[in-house]
DNA sequence: GTATATTGCGTAGCAAGCTACATTTCCGGA
DNA sequence: TCCGGAAATGTAGCTTGCTACGCAATATAC
């Protein structure tokens, strides 16, 4: 296949789409999708209950898409919301036991996904490569939030 | 912010994400989102009218996606479906004058999107990025199209 | 202390991606 | 010729992304 439309957005559409049912596919027995077990790893990975708030600037989500990940994941018992006993905006949401036993499983899938991708690079290739998805993100992120994240805000 | 989750598929969805963003941001005057845009730019690189079976395959979308995508550039009058003559079953997708206006801007969003991507990238650096992005694609899509495309048919 | 701004979340409504299934048309083999 | 499989498209229904709006609670300014 020629592809004279060989732009960026092109090649980030279609890589992303591919990882995205790869994840999806590994996850499928487990009534999963690979964004709602994305989810669930930042959970395990943050040493206290995060806010809704929290997940949509670690992912660069909006908060309608954030809300409706983690309400499927509320019906579907992964996660429960806890209210914040200083600050009743907030709620805290919590990874239950049925979330955490899959964790393995979304993690062997991320790696595996990721294996798929290079798998024909060599380490340092896989280093560049990784070095330039880091820059090209940073380089149209940068001034593409709405809000100053809270680690930088300069008052 | 710190990235525990730096796997490929993050740095996929949030490049392409951003990518389709900048380009629909810069499509919005003229009614058209990204997605929209490109479809247009690939009819008129096209030499005869494609059908939908072929955008699929260059853009490696589903038919629903697509059969969604050109509804609704035909009703804002951007195409116009012809029948063929040979195949009752094929509707040719034709570029009208109102898309034919619009290629400019199209291609001046996907170069300026791009420049965005790897704005302090050395020339180098672009080439082995967009090898890295192809090898990347090739590696991630081998194996996941259900149907052989029709160039790499073995009878 | 009160008025205003900011923040966190909810909801409506849309686009774009998917799977699964149905329908029409074409093609090829018996 | 006819019948069954393949191919192109249509449609239903879901998830995930977005913007734009509104509301309640907190923070800040005066």
């Amino acid at each position: 296949m020629i592809h004279l439309h060989a732009h960026f957005c092109h090649y980030f559409r279609i890589l992303h789409s591919a990882a995205d049912q790869t994840m999806t596919n590994a996850l499928e027995a487990h009534d999963l999708t690979g964004a709602q077990g994305q989810i669930l790893v930042y959970l395990a990975f943050r040493p206290e209950p995060p806010c809704a708030r929290d997940i949509e600037e670690a992912f660069r989500l909006s908060h309608p898409t954030v809300s409706g990940l983690l309400d499927r994941l509320e019906k579907k018992n992964f996660i429960e919301f806890r209210p914040d006993d200083r600050d009743r905006r907030i709620k805290r949401i919590v990874l239950l036991p049925k979330g955490r036993d899959v964790l393995h499983v979304m993690r062997e899938a991320l790696d595996r996904t990721d294996h798929l991708v290079v798998q024909d690079f060599t380490d340092e290739e896989i280093a560049q490569f990784t070095a330039f998805l880091s820059r090209a993100a940073h380089n149209i992120g940068a001034g593409c939030c709405k809000r100053k994240s809270k680690e930088e805000q300069t008052p």
